[in-house]
DNA sequence: CTCCCGATAT
DNA sequence: ATATCAGGAG
């Protein structure tokens, strides 16, 4: 077994072949990852990733039964009274901009998309408060496409750790993991990180002694 | 880069 | 008290 700073002199062919080695630890520990956002059509899940942002999902789950039985459509949101739509969403934080952004999104839809949601990653990072984080979800989560890396606080904060970047940002942390990771992985990366962060490679607290991949980690503290 | 932001865990 | 939570815009 390598030593942690024996793993950071590795080449970035062994690099390679050493995310492929995690991913697939991974994806065996987290059979079906899926979304603990709940939600029952595609506009659903786009409002709830966005109220995503910086907030539990769970947190999320508690403000949206109301939301959605209040607004039912595009329509909806675009009309929406800004004022209400904060009150609603408060307690998710950012609630003004998280407000500001669902109406302007709603807006776009229905201006340039004829009320249907876009399956592209290029149409749907046009839409206001919609972001690649945001895009990726709902393209891996509801049309079952890849088209990039989901990149959240877990993924990044993980990435790291592993050693498969140095960036702080999400947007070019997605791009190193793009050039590193082979595109059928993407998808599995993504969700299984996301599980893995929630509940053992903390921020705070990683558990090392309980990670399945800690012998294949530089920052292993165990 | 900074700002936006409440709820919760530590 | 402070860090953290399925980020995006300016």
């Amino acid at each position: 077994m390598l030593t942690p700073s024996e793993i950071k002199k590795e080449s970035y062919a062994q690099k390679i072949i050493r995310s492929e080695k995690i991913v697939k630890i991974l994806s065996k520990k987290y059979k079906n990852p899926s979304t603990a956002l709940t939600y029952s059509n595609p506009l659903q899940l786009l409002i709830s990733i966005i109220l995503s942002a910086q907030c539990t999902d769970e947190r999320v789950n508690l403000v949206t039964p109301k939301l959605f039985k209040l607004f039912n459509s595009i329509e909806d949101f675009a009309n929406a009274n800004k004022r209400e739509l904060e009150q609603i969403i408060y307690s998710t934080g950012y609630y003004r901009n998280k407000a500001k952004n669902i109406i302007a999104c709603c807006q776009s839809l229905k201006l340039n998309f004829n009320n249907i949601i876009p399956s592209t990653m290029e149409e749907l990072i046009s839409l206001p408060g919609v972001g690649r984080k945001t895009a990726n979800c709902l393209l891996t989560e509801y049309f079952n496409k890849t088209e990039g890396i989901v990149v959240d606080t877990h993924v990044l904060r993980i990435s790291n750790r592993l050693g498969f970047t140095k960036n702080i940002y999400a947007v070019k942390t997605e791009i190193d993991l793009m050039n590193l990771i082979k595109k059928k992985y993407w998808r599995f990366y993504g969700s299984d990180l996301i599980l893995f962060g929630r509940e053992l490679c903390k921020a705070r607290s990683p558990n090392c002694k309980m990670c399945l991949v800690s012998n294949l980690c530089p920052s292993r503290n165990i």
